[in-house]
DNA sequence: TTATTTTTTGACCATCTGGTCAATACGATT
DNA sequence: AATCGTATTGACCAGATGGTCAAAAAATAA
């Protein structure tokens, strides 16, 4: 039985880490019901009782994933600087975000999914890890405002329109794919620079 | 059998409505693979074979629902008036999307569920419904901004960027409610009439 | 090498789920 | 009331799926 308490074999570190690959896989692409424990064996090369070997069950690798996510996923957000120049800041964090729409579709889509369905096995991590960052930077937006460096706005909606705008080309893919132009991230980064910039210059009086 | 020929009885519709009801809710809320026939049966208060008696299956119930929502989903675009004021009908037209997050979440996460999965059952709609509409309504917005009455950006981004933050409100509802201020849609009212506002308004030279 | 622990698997099980079907109940028409 | 098409259901089925387990195979320690 693979113990919780020492720190694990190399086999253990490269199975766990390749069933966790091959569940990012196929949770992003399914979502959590539309998932079997069949697809990930397939997926990771390993027998379904071997995956079940490395961990509990389909509940404890969906949140494991979910867990091991969640701080890639909030970094961003986490490195808005208070020092730094305020628009040139939140400018900073839309394109990482839409970086990350690029480069980590599954993690958008798997995270999508979930909080789609109301998000039943991440509301502890939202409450916990979540809240108080955006609280947090939602303050230091407020402060930059009131310093006259941001024009005034919302700074919760102004964060839900982050997220929601530049995870839109990861979880909505295939309908951008629909009506697609040429490179849409590219078409969006122009798009997300002129919209937040014009948001957010505070106008002269 | 129920005949798809002559025109349906009266208990014929109220019991297709009924089904088609209950499937939203249970669909809505737990995404295609996730829902089961039987929670759809419960929840109408038919009987399974009963169900599968007016439906052909749990697909059709599926299809049936997306198609006949389209037309709802997208008649806020379609009255987008070319002869109107351009700055007013487009937050008109954000105003509605936002209206439709608190009065049609179910619908808003149905159509969510079934993109983020690939819109395997909903492609052909797309290409058919949307791809015209937003495409003609894009030249509509291209010709706006030739006029100058419209600040120049992309009318394919600007669209997504309202699809995705009025969406947002009613697709990630979990997400917003852990991050609760108090009502939300409030806010994002104000907040969505100030960006938009302030991103097409024209700067006079 | 041998003993011991870790890893892997084939066979199996209980449950869930979409779907069938023959039989029954119902409702309108005569 | 008798008839006939419509509507409803209990019992059932086959396949999928999450999970178990005893035994075999590898790796590691002695």
């Amino acid at each position: 039985m693979v113990d919780s308490e020492k720190k694990p074999s190399r086999i253990q570190m490269r199975n766990r880490a390749r069933i966790l690959e091959a569940a990012l896989d196929v949770f992003s692409a399914h979502g959590y019901r539309g998932s079997t424990l069949d697809a990930i064996a397939d997926a990771s090369g390993l027998s379904k009782p071997n995956i079940l070997y490395y961990f509990g069950g389909k509940e404890e690798i969906h949140v494991t994933l979910l867990s091991q996510l969640m701080e890639t996923w909030l970094d961003p957000l986490v490195e808005m600087d208070k020092n730094g120049d305020p628009i040139e800041e939140i400018l900073r964090y839309v394109m990482r975000k839409l970086e990350m729409s690029r480069d980590f579709p599954r993690e958008s889509r798997l995270f999508a999914n979930e909080i789609l369905q109301g998000a039943p096995r991440m509301t502890p991590h939202l409450e916990a890890d979540l809240k108080p960052l955006v609280d947090e930077k939602c303050a230091v937006i407020r402060t930059w405002m009131e310093q006259g460096k941001l024009a005034p706005v919302d700074p919760q909606h102004l964060i839900y329109s982050i997220w929601s705008t530049t995870q839109h080309y990861a979880d909505f893919e295939a309908q951008v794919q629909v009506l697609a132009d040429a490179d849409p991230l590219e078409g969006a980064r122009v798009f997300l620079d002129t919209l937040y910039r014009r948001l957010l210059t505070p106008i002269a009086e």
